[in-house]
DNA sequence: ATATTTAACGAAAACGTTTTCGTGTTAACA
DNA sequence: TGTTAACACGAAAACGTTTTCGTTAAATAT
């Protein structure tokens, strides 16, 4: 078993110092040509390889960012986290992923644990508990202490970071908007509750689209599922809410639903009330995952982007800790002024498939 | 703008010197009540918290486990880092995710990166087509650095190192028992090239289960789908081959597919054709994902449990990691023999719903 | 009163790098 | 021949810890 050559073992084998070693790899021209071939060759043959964790305490900075997402078995944060690997990769950076499983402690006590020097910066998605108790405090916290955050999709005003986020205001409207050139007249809403900020959205884009085109909403056709239970593990109770809710309102004609698995579900429990899909009921749900594409009949739904959004997020933040960086080396220290913060708005897209005419 | 206070400048602060600062942290007793007490206060004020790096350079370990994945957009895949990440965080370690998107290269390059010095261990599933090379060099290198693997579902004799393994052979036994159970007469498989372990596998467990139920298994019953091609990206292709295939084979009335698109596929593709799910053809899938559950009907399918995979590798390498630890410590190196590799399997479970009998 | 123990702390090394600043040798120059 | 440049290399500091080994002064024992 073989460890790992360092600089140091290098340097006493060949009978040289460590300096001259190190200066002879990174093709320094203090060093003779002799002493370098000599130097690359032996480094060459072991395979030397610098120790990350060495250059990251030297530099100061970890080449890492730290992901932090309520969950990760859910095709959105996973199609983010591939975003972000991407192009971090592709930067030079490594990804590191906490969960946080959509509580508010675990969320802190992974966020400390990963900012004490591990990451250079946060790429993020809050959790439902965290925004319910409105607790910010940590997020500020470690961007005082000079680690910046990007946020994704659930953000929040009160933290001052890069944003990226989806349409979701908007694309809730495309939706309706569609559901209502079908010749849909009674458009049902099944949401969640509001304290999830993307759900709030999409539910206030319904609203608009309605009274754009002169409808005004009725609130016997909105259906708000309290997702604190966990519904994954609770599709009964769903579906029988739902097939409460058509039942009480034969009339709908359409749905918009702000997730796949309602959408999905309220196709499932319409089918067992013989209803056709989408001769008598017409369907759209959010979020393109495997539940849309492969649903018999397929759903049309409002595409996230969750890749692009991903791979924004990790362009934002490497951008801002380069940009650090080249701050720090300006001789004149000219207070320039940092770049704003932005927030990048991603545009939804309607990907139409059977559960619509 | 306030950067993580570290121990000199508290030590400064104090006008103490750091050894005294860090022991005072510690509770040493070397230490007075009353400076323990002070320096403690102090500490607590400025929210000190040592610094991760710095402590993985002295303590030549980094308490963070790398994972190693082909894919992450994939239900089977995100459950399994769920399932690390879990015993990984309980046992404080931290887990670092690299993407080899199925290819050689970047298995490679992942490995490398992360193996110098970022992480402890590691867990991953062999990319499709470094199984297809066989070449495992790359493994065993990292091994003989001192760098523990364990590799989980997709394995590989050739390398040593514990491995988690789902009993692919024995699933597909039960499967196909299951379908017999019911009383079907031509069992059809629907499953991949070869050199997939897994499909290798689960495909044994097909003629096994057949052959002990004195039943010749017929080769025009075996559709093997060429997954080099993108197949989510081209569902159409695959409905077409399946339709083609039903077509050729009026008489199938039972289908095991050795993952959850198959199957759904195959569900689809028969009602198109008329067929009745149960009545005219039971299915069963591999992997319990979002399809198999939301799908309609909804699909019964062997379940790998994927979080158990996950916590058993986490806790096979961590095990091995904490063992060297105390092996080292030893005063008498007593070649005490390691603990052999073990080949951990995790039973499958027949999980049944609408779309058998 | 002297010797020895104990208490309380500091200095320094080590982990593996990179980089700044010397320093000695040789070659070029006046 | 004496001065200066250029060349080739080494020593040491720094990043932030922990830990071993001193060291000093006070307290205890003889």
């Amino acid at each position: 078993m073989k460890r790992k050559i360092t600089l140091k073992q290098i340097a006493k084998e060949l009978d040289v110092s460590v300096s001259t070693v190190s200066k002879a790899l990174s093709n320094s021209k203090e060093i003779s040509e002799d002493t370098t071939q000599k130097i690359q060759a032996f480094a060459k043959l072991y395979n030397y390889k610098p120790n990350n964790i060495a250059l990251s305490l030297k530099n100061r900075k970890t080449k890492t960012i730290g992901i932090l997402i309520p969950e990760i078995v859910h095709h959105f944060f996973s199609t983010v986290i591939r975003g972000i690997e991407r192009v971090a990769n592709r930067r030079g950076y490594n990804v590191i992923v906490g969960l946080s499983n959509e509580s508010f402690t675990k969320e802190i006590i992974n966020m400390e644990m990963l900012a004490n020097g591990s990451i250079d910066g946060f790429v993020l998605s809050i959790s439902k508990e965290t925004l319910l108790k409105q607790d910010y405090h940590h997020f500020n916290a470690t961007i005082n202490q000079g680690i910046p955050i990007v946020m994704f999709d659930r953000v929040v005003n009160e933290v001052d970071c890069d944003k990226v986020i989806v349409d979701d205001f908007n694309g809730a409207v495309k939706a309706v908007n569609k559901l209502l050139e079908n010749g849909c007249k009674n458009i049902a809403l099944i949401t969640t509750m509001d304290y999830v900020s993307v759900g709030k959205l999409r539910t206030q884009g319904y609203l608009e689209a309605l009274q754009n085109n002169g409808i005004i909403p009725d609130s016997n056709l909105i259906l708000k599922i309290d997702d604190s239970l966990d519904v994954e593990n609770n599709l009964d109770v769903l579906e029988i809410e739902i097939a409460q809710f058509f039942k009480s309102n034969p009339n709908i004609d359409g749905v918009f639903a702000v997730n796949e698995l309602y959408a999905v579900s309220a196709m499932k429990v319409a089918r067992k009330l013989g209803l056709k899909i989408p001769d008598d009921l017409q369907v759209i749900g959010f979020t393109d995952g495997v539940l849309s594409k492969h649903a018999t009949p397929s759903l049309t739904t409002v595409s996230q982007h969750g890749q692009k959004i991903g791979e924004q997020s990790a362009n934002l933040l490497i951008d801002r800790l380069e940009a650090e960086d080249s701050e720090t080396e300006q001789y004149f220290t000219n207070n320039e002024k940092k770049r704003d913060f932005i927030k990048m708005v991603i545009e939804t897209e309607i990907i139409e498939r059977e559960s619509t005419k």
